[in-house]
DNA sequence: TCTGCGATATTC
DNA sequence: AATATCGCAGAC
């Protein structure tokens, strides 16, 4: 594929920074994961902020535990955790090292690889437009498509197995707010984030 | 189009 | 006992 810009891999200092800012900024950026020899990528449309410090609903809020210790870690990990016994959500830690803090993303929007996540979503490579839609919008489906589970949890994302790039910025008015979905602790917080109009939010 | 429910690992 | 979910069945 030709590039017009080049893929600029968002660095330490993108993660680094507190949670807020980190969630609404990775709206747009594109999730890459490298496989054998294939590439999988897909542009992030929805996502929810999480705070060990303030915010009930994080993993992080009681402190370390052997599975969300990953959380704690400096910003530019990945945590994925499965939950309900069924299904995996990745996770992008943010903020300094000590600080339980991480992004969850809620949805995608596909571009590369579409065959191979169709046939782990629905086995088979022709999708109706419905089942399209439905790909990857929500966590557990993202995880199923891109085939992310625990032993994906900890990577760097600086590196070259599973990382983010750059892409053009939004406006403010592109990027809608929101109460967090599936929660009942913490849950006046306006900590969803997603592109306004987007088709492929998870609602 | 909507509502309710089952699946079932992990944590508190 | 609760959960940062999803897809199916059945009602309308």
């Amino acid at each position: 594929m030709k590039q017009i810009i080049p893929l600029k891999k968002l660095t330490r200092e993108f993660y680094t920074r507190p949670v807020l800012n980190v969630a609404k900024d990775l709206l747009g950026k594109i999730l890459i994961k490298k496989e054998r020899n294939k590439i999988l990528a897909g542009k992030i449309v929805e996502v929810e902020a999480y705070d060990g410090s303030i915010d009930e609903a994080s993993h992080s809020f009681k402190g370390k535990t052997k599975r969300n210790e990953i959380m704690f870690r400096i910003g530019g990990y990945f945590y994925v955790y499965f939950t309900y016994g069924v299904h995996h959500c990745c996770n992008v830690v943010t903020g300094k090292e000590g600080h339980g803090a991480a992004v969850l993303i809620r949805a995608i929007e596909p571009l590369s690889g579409i065959d191979i996540m169709a046939l782990r979503r629905y086995g088979k490579r022709k999708l109706t437009e419905r089942e399209m839609l439905n790909l990857t919008n929500g966590p557990g489906k993202i995880c199923q498509a891109f085939a992310f589970d625990r032993t994906h949890s900890g990577l760097d994302l600086t590196g070259n197995k599973v990382f983010i790039v750059e892409a053009a910025s939004l406006k403010k008015s592109e990027i809608g707010v929101s109460e967090r979905i599936g929660i009942s602790k913490s849950k006046e917080l306006p900590w969803r984030f997603f592109i306004r109009e987007n088709l492929f939010l998870s609602r």
